[in-house]
DNA sequence: CTGTTAGCGCATTCAT
DNA sequence: ATGAATGCGCTAACAG
């Protein structure tokens, strides 16, 4: 069994007597080479099967055309249709994808940084762990010139380049939805309180109640930590106030879920005792004899393309002068769910 | 602005007055190199932040450290579970993953395909889109001495490496659990013909028939394109026979549950009127007021894992002398669901 | 229009 | 124990 070796531009030059830089011109269609010379050459590339070697023009040219994608989890359908969005965009440009989810695992986020940033990717895509404080790791990456644009779970300060759900914004629609449904007391579940997005969600839904002229009422407001578990206990919390919400908002599908299991054992119906608005709008949904009322679409893959578009732009652009951080908000869109 | 040059191993050797083999030596841990240099280099090393170019050495040693991963579509869970399982082997063994989603499209397919050989991943893991008939793009590869391995929808060519379920168990124990609860009359919903498991199911689903001495009415098998339309013919076809089934076996839950859809927009039951069982046991299923009575297990992580564990053993073993092609088959386990 | 040459960063073979 | 030299495949600056 003979390996043969994999054509070269050498090799091809050497068949056709002329040298390697008119092969490579010629491959590249460059206007100074003769229309006869690149024919002879693509004819005989062709024959060979010549392929160029990335793996050289990736050392000769100080580029991968790779960009590395980090996320918690891939197996959250938010997180799936967003690479999907991020891997559409990288194709159109020849990008390849690398990938690593940390779990929301901060020393497993460090470890993927240095690996990307070692393979010399030529930018990254992040969507940060839930427990990510610090950001050093990150901004080590500017020494290397690699490009970062956060998605989703995005940090606080405003020196990075980001793309997030526009969280006043849908939960203004969510809120506006239930008044016009006649709720008047809305209590809301978020997710731990150190996430940037359950601040965000309280701070609305205080703005829209007090504009409503509505007395706010902070019992109302729960707490999670997203399991089964810990949605029962805000659950309990909720129901069993003075004045109990006639509807509740969700931080996401998932909980909105199991509060509703957890509602059922309590013998209070879902969409009739008590009506949830959640956010993600999973297509599950569709499959639930009693889905939350309404769920807030927030457009995954569209904050994977404005993510993978701005991270191109960058990468493309002038290294030594950068323009402002970008901060893009994907604005979601209320689907209400037929029963 | 500065951009500083990265440190490489021709600056650490200048500014000690020693070799650059020397260096590359001594960051290696090279024997032959004394250990009061090889601190030396270690220490200028760290204070530089040295960081070899990988660009370089994939260059240098034929190899990249990537290995490429294509599936359908990453946002059905079995395959981000599958993902799961091949980072964490790829990443034991310092390997990259990069993805690319053939969204059942056989043409992108063979793009991924070229896009990663030239970028010479050492390795490739497949799972089929559900088109794909003809291997040609896959076989290509051997010239190129990448080595693949296919996990899930795998060729039926025995010349590959492939880590698949175990139709056969799973569907046994399918098709026995339906018979335990006495059903006699079982529909399959297949995925397309060209599909290995479509013909794998009704293989085994004649066999335990004929085991039981039950008479194979291949009527009771039915083909879908996996999409809600397709399922609701392919229901279609089986509740009007003249002798419609009591229980459906269903290639995959999402299926199953548009196959449930579709049986409750013709005022069937499910649970009642008729059964399901299918493959996945997707997570969503908890959450359904009626889910189909049971579900296969198939285990993607580990799937997962096992196609990466062959591929690392491919890549780290004798080009020129490669073992006979491996076929592992996962076993599933049946899961019932509670209502 | 085409050829010559240098060099990217590193591992490695062959000297010493 | 260390250094010098080579080359991986390709692009591009420079030279005709």
């Amino acid at each position: 069994m003979i390996s043969k070796k994999l054509p070269t531009i050498k090799e091809i030059a050497k068949q056709l007597g002329i040298s390697v830089s008119t092969v490579s011109r010629a491959l590249h269609d460059h206007p100074s080479i003769g229309l006869r010379t690149k024919t002879r050459v693509r004819q005989l590339a062709e024959e060979l099967g010549y392929e160029p070697n990335q793996t050289a023009i990736f050392f000769k040219q100080r580029k991968t055309f790779t960009i590395g994608v980090i996320l918690p989890y891939l197996i959250e359908d938010f997180f799936a249709g967003a690479i999907s969005g991020i891997e559409k965009v990288a194709n159109d440009h020849k990008y390849n994808v690398l990938i690593g989810q940390s779990n929301d695992d901060v020393e497993r986020e460090k470890a993927i940084i240095t690996a990307m940033k070692n393979q010399r990717v030529d930018g990254i895509i992040v969507s940060l762990s839930k427990h990510t404080k610090n950001l050093d790791h990150f901004r080590a990456l500017e020494k290397y010139q690699i490009p970062i644009v956060f998605f989703d779970r995005v940090p606080a300060s405003n020196d990075f380049n980001k793309v997030a759900f526009d969280m006043p914004h849908g939960t203004h629609q969510a809120i506006t939805y239930l008044m016009g449904k006649g709720h008047r007391r809305i209590g809301i579940i978020n997710g731990p309180k150190e996430m940037k997005s359950s601040k965000e969600r309280t701070d609305t839904y205080m703005e829209v109640m007090q504009k409503k002229r509505l007395k706010i009422d902070l019992s109302l407001v729960a707490y999670c930590d997203l399991t089964k578990e810990g949605t029962a206990e805000a659950m309990e919390t909720l129901i069993t106030l003075k004045q109990p919400p006639t509807a509740i908002l969700a931080i996401n599908d998932y909980v909105a879920l199991d509060a509703i299991q957890y509602c059922k054992s309590k013998k209070l119906k879902n969409n009739k005792d008590i009506f949830f608005v959640s956010y993600a709008n999973l297509p599950i949904t569709n499959y639930l004899e009693s889905p939350p009322m309404a769920s807030i679409e927030q457009f995954p893959e569209k904050q994977g393309t404005a993510a993978a578009e701005i991270l191109m732009d960058l990468i493309n652009s002038d290294k030594e002068n950068q323009p402002a951080p970008r901060n893009i908000l994907i604005q979601g869109e209320l689907v209400e769910h037929k029963r």
